[in-house]
Order: structure tokens, then sequence, then C-alpha cells
DNA sequence: CTAATAGTGTCTTTTAGACAGTATGCC
DNA sequence: GGCATACTGTCTAAAAGACACTATTAG
């Protein structure tokens, strides 16, 4: 049988880019340039082009440097949203992702970007609320099991430190003690030798650290 | 800025259907009907149709019914391959699934439909190889931790059968009393009261079980 | 009785969690 | 010395894994 050709659905990306703040994760959002919901902060997101674009992860690099002028980040995809009714134009796919960024490295005060707490973003066009607490959740979920939670740190950073982006996560108080001790053997962290940072409040300096390999997974929960 | 409508990518969904059968995990093929690969055993899948589906998954139900005869069966999401490369004829979105169905429940040996071990399918065309290679990953890590793996079973079953499904899905030997204990602890179960099954093989008359919960998730590990 | 699968009990090792205690260095 | 944070040690409880043991019933 020959399956005619139908018409097609427009298709997008649009990206759940979250980044501490005050104590919180938050997430980036863009006033819409156009109709519909136009002026409306919404997730940064935008169409596929298919003239330019050799994948949908390429996209998402043009999209963010284009909206957002970040480069080389984090972002993995989240699911695709994909219905005749979640975009009131048109049948419409999203194909969703999720993105990490350490704390202030997007705060732009000049630019339009806005950060809003992810957990209570307000309300949001399309289903954008829905992605965000999608992301949220997987987030949540693969967090306690691999190292992407320190995607949201700078490069080089301090136990306590991490085990703070680990709490803002996963929502939950973890214990230092067990914490430190499963992050030795897991064997995650190089030590930076000689380095040494004194943070304002603390009396005595920390030792610094950074992620062995850019990414682990592992069976146990930290 | 208002952006220019671009030539909108082609949308399919492509569905990695696992059954058991001869005691290890396959993966239903069809031949496909027209160019490209025509004729070549590929994943089950097709287009959108924008006029008459209402979300990607009405798609699925709908070309599960066309193509393999089956209604109302499990499925999730598993992840889109979004490419200008994967399809010769033009950029091509391809939103892929996992469905799981219980052994013989698609033995129809006239039908088109054939049966290959998921793990080596033979050489498929597309980006269909790299596609079921990713649903067992998936469906062995989210295995562990729910009863999804139940799926590949019928409604009632035995916890030497359940036992086997989840041995198969997660590729290891499992430890039956632990395994017992943990499925009860888990009060994952409801024993069908005073049914009984003998085995052609077994002696003794086994306990059957149905789900308590279409689904469960859960922490630790089965 | 034996064979064959169903199902239980128990011991050891590993991991998690709680929490008290020590270490360091600035004031 | 006092204080605030950095870091360690130790005890307990929960879970995982190994494996031997008992139970049931057809033949």
């Amino acid at each position: 049988m020959i399956e005619t050709e139908f018409r097609r659905p427009v298709v997008t990306v649009d990206i759940v880019m979250l980044t501490p703040c005050r104590g919180e994760l938050c997430v980036a959002l863009l006033p819409r340039p156009n109709e519909p919901f136009a002026d409306q902060p919404a997730l940064i997101g935008g169409y596929i082009h298919t003239d330019e674009d050799l994948s949908a992860e390429s996209a998402v690099r043009r999209i963010l440097k284009a909206k957002a002028g970040i480069g080389d980040i984090f972002f993995e995809q989240l699911q695709t949203f994909a219905s005749a009714t979640r975009d009131p134009r048109d049948w419409s796919v999203s194909i969703a992702y999720f993105a990490l960024l350490p704390e202030g490295w997007l705060e732009d005060p000049e630019g339009p970007l806005l950060l809003r707490p992810a957990t209570s973003p307000g309300q949001l066009p399309f289903d954008h609320n829905e992605i965000i607490a999608i992301a949220l959740e997987r987030l949540r979920n693969k967090g306690a099991y691999s190292t992407i939670p320190a995607r949201l740190l700078p490069e080089v950073f301090t136990m306590t430190e991490l085990l703070a982006i680990y709490q803002t996560v996963m929502g939950e108080r973890l214990d230092q003690s067990a914490f430190r001790r499963k992050v030795r053997e897991l064997d995650l962290l190089e030590e930076i030798e000689g380095e040494k940072r004194r943070t304002e409040s603390a009396r005595r300096p920390t030792t610094l650290y950074r992620l062995k390999r850019p990414m682990s997974v592992f069976d146990r929960r930290l």
C-alpha cells in the first residue's frame, strides 16, 4: 500500500534551562516575540530549520546561541510532546530538552531572560508548565544516580557545594558524612592539588575538586 | 523578529515491539511495503496523520492496530530521533516508542510479522538498529525498579515466571529467595485465591498472582 | 520411595543513615 | 580561646546476596 502524503506537523525544540538561583532551581524564560501569546514568558525554543540544522541537537545549540547567547552547555533530550491541540495554530511536535547551567552564568540584567523558580514558574503558554514539571522529575530521578547535578556547578567546586546542589536537586536533606563516603567510594572526584579556597564565612579553607569524568552513572544512590 | 516558515520535516512514529520468545527478548519487524528499503524488515511505524491522529500516542495505537492487528497494549515513549540524514528522502523526525507484549500474543504464522532476537536483529534500515539498542537499554534500566517487565507476561502468572522474565530483561541471574522477599515487601502482587496451576513438568502446583497495580515504580532494585 | 519444582530460613556482606567527635584557621 | 565551617569515626539498621533447607505431589 502506498501511503499518501499528509500535511506535515510543525516541529520545534523547547529547552528547559535550569540554573540555581537564590538557593533553589530556576528556569530561564523568554518573552515570546510573536503571537500567539506574544510577550508572555515561555520556554526558550524555536522551529527546526531544515535548511541549516543537521539534527535536533544542532537546532538546540543554534537556538541557545541565538536566543540566550549561550554556547557549549550540558543538555539532554527530555521527551517529545506531539498533539493536534498543544498549539492553537496547528498540529505541533515539540522535542523538549533540559539544559543545566551553573549559577550566575546567565545573569545578564540587560538581557530579556527571566529566571523563575522552577517549581512555581507562573502560568505559561502551551504545555510549558507540564514540560517543566517533567524536566524536574527527570532531573530528580537521574540526579541521585549520576553526576548530572554537578553540571549546575562551575568546573571547580567544594564538597559542600556539591552536597548542596544534590540537596537542591533532590529536594531532601542528605547526610554529609554518608555523602562524602559515597563520593569517595565511587571515585568521582579529582582533588585539585595544593589549591584551597576560603569562603567568606568559613574559617578553615576547603579542598577543591573537579569531576574525574564529565559524566558518570552509577547504581548506588548518592 | 518574525520567523519565516521553513520547509517542515516529515514526522513518523516507530515502535520497538518486544515480546519473549524462545527464552529471550525478540523484536517484531515488518517488511517495508515501499521504497526506500522496500521488502526489508524494519520497525513497525508510520507517518503521523495530522487529519486523524489527535496525538503521537493515538498514531501509535492506530498503527499498531492497522499494521500488526494489536489493540490495547503497553507502550511508552522512548526517544525522538531527528536529523537531516536518518532518512535518505528528507529531514526526518521519528518519535520512537517501545511496546511490550506477552509471549505468543503475536504469533500469527500467516501474518507478515517477523520475530528476531532483540540483541541481534540483523541489519536494519535507517537508524533502526540504534533505536532497538536504546530500547533494550531503557527497558533494562527501568526494569529493575518497576513492574514494567510484568507486561511481558499474561495477566496471571507464577512467581517463577515473574522471576524468569526479570532475568531475561536484566540479562542476569537473580536469587530466587531474595526476589520473593523483595516482591513480598514491596507488596506488588495479589494472590489469586484458591487457584493453583500445575505445569507439565512440575510436581507441586504453584500459586498464581496478578499485579496489584497496573504499574509500580520503586526505589529498591528487584 | 524419587524426581522435580515450589517455597522458606538463616547467615554474611554491603550499604545507608544518624550523629558525635575532631581539625583548622581567622578573629 | 571561641567560633564557624571542614572533615572523620563509629554505631546501628536496612537491604542484598548466597545457599542450604523444607514442602508438595505425580508417578
